[in-house]
DNA sequence: GGGCATTGAATTGTGCACAACTGAATTGCG
DNA sequence: CGCAATTCAGTTGTGCACAATTCAATGCCC
């Protein structure tokens, strides 16, 4: 055995494939997360905090829940990295009036113009993929319906615990 | 203006690509974890503690220099989550004889006896990923050019705080 | 209207990522 | 040889991700 050309792969190549695309994807992200730190330093951001300052920037005031929905975050994640954001001077925070439950998020005046020197920092990390802008928006696309591949895959294997 | 059909991107465009690439990046990073969570969970580890386990099933002892040099992680993650392994029993730690500053980490007889009981966990992954096997590769293969094209320009960044 | 489930934000606790630093061992150079 | 630079692991501190819980506000159904 173990000479099979094509055909149906062994438990040791899956084993050794997996640790492959797990770890290409993980290092890729943080390989970005590291690219991120060097070129936002100058605005005082950290990458996840300039997520969510690209969803304020673009839709402005919304509720925690719905910048959550945005980036895939629930409030232990955003609460405090929206009081930090606050604490800096950027995000202003208020419960809303009609819903008592909801607190709404908006830019301060600084926040806002935070935008006009953040502008070139998307053309910076773009060039420093060194990819075409069509092979980036295949690898997007590609992403994404990994993303959705593996939400979908989730309740599944949840389900499995019987 | 405003209508370039297939002229230079704006800023603007680049600001949305941005929000887009970077974040479906993110997105397929911590929706793979929450399937690993998922998957893992029996077994007692969690993502990172099963891509050190498969550097160690799949080389056998090394010092956590080279662990590190395998998963692209330092010292300061890997030493915490060594000793969480070796409190699970699953890895052995010890100072290298020849080199004093280097330790060693391999595996005890019960972490190598987990790979058995790992084996299925890379099938129900790509499984779950719903890509064919060819994609997957091709998918790692971009991952891989992405990861190391940003670490080549990381310096080049950093060389810009001038 | 009263009781009960649901929703939204926040908090707590665990673990990972990374920068900065410490300290000990080793290397290399004069 | 002797001492400075380097290397390796570990620690500390900050921030993110996420599960689990808490608590108040809201919605719902009888």
């Amino acid at each position: 055995m173990t000479e099979q050309p094509t055909a149906t792969p062994s438990d040791q190549d899956f084993l050794r494939l997996d640790g492959q695309i797990c770890f290409a994807l993980n290092a890729a992200s943080r390989a970005f997360g590291g690219l991120y730190r060097v070129v936002l330093k100058d605005l005082g951001l950290t990458y996840p905090q300039y997520l969510v300052m690209l969803v304020l920037w673009e839709h402005g005031e919304m509720p925690v829940k719905e910048i959550g929905q945005h980036l895939r975050l629930d409030s232990g994640t955003l609460s405090p990295l929206l009081k930090r954001l606050e604490a800096a001077g950027l995000v202003r925070r208020e419960r809303s009036a009609e819903d008592e439950r909801s607190v709404r998020a908006g830019l301060t005046e600084e926040g806002s113009a935070l935008r006009a020197r953040a502008a070139e920092v998307p053309r910076r990390i773009v060039a420093a993929t060194g990819f075409e802008l069509a092979e980036v928006v295949e690898l997007q696309a590609r992403l994404s319906r990994l993303t959705a591949a593996l939400d979908a895959a989730l309740p599944l294997e949840e389900a499995r615990e019987a």
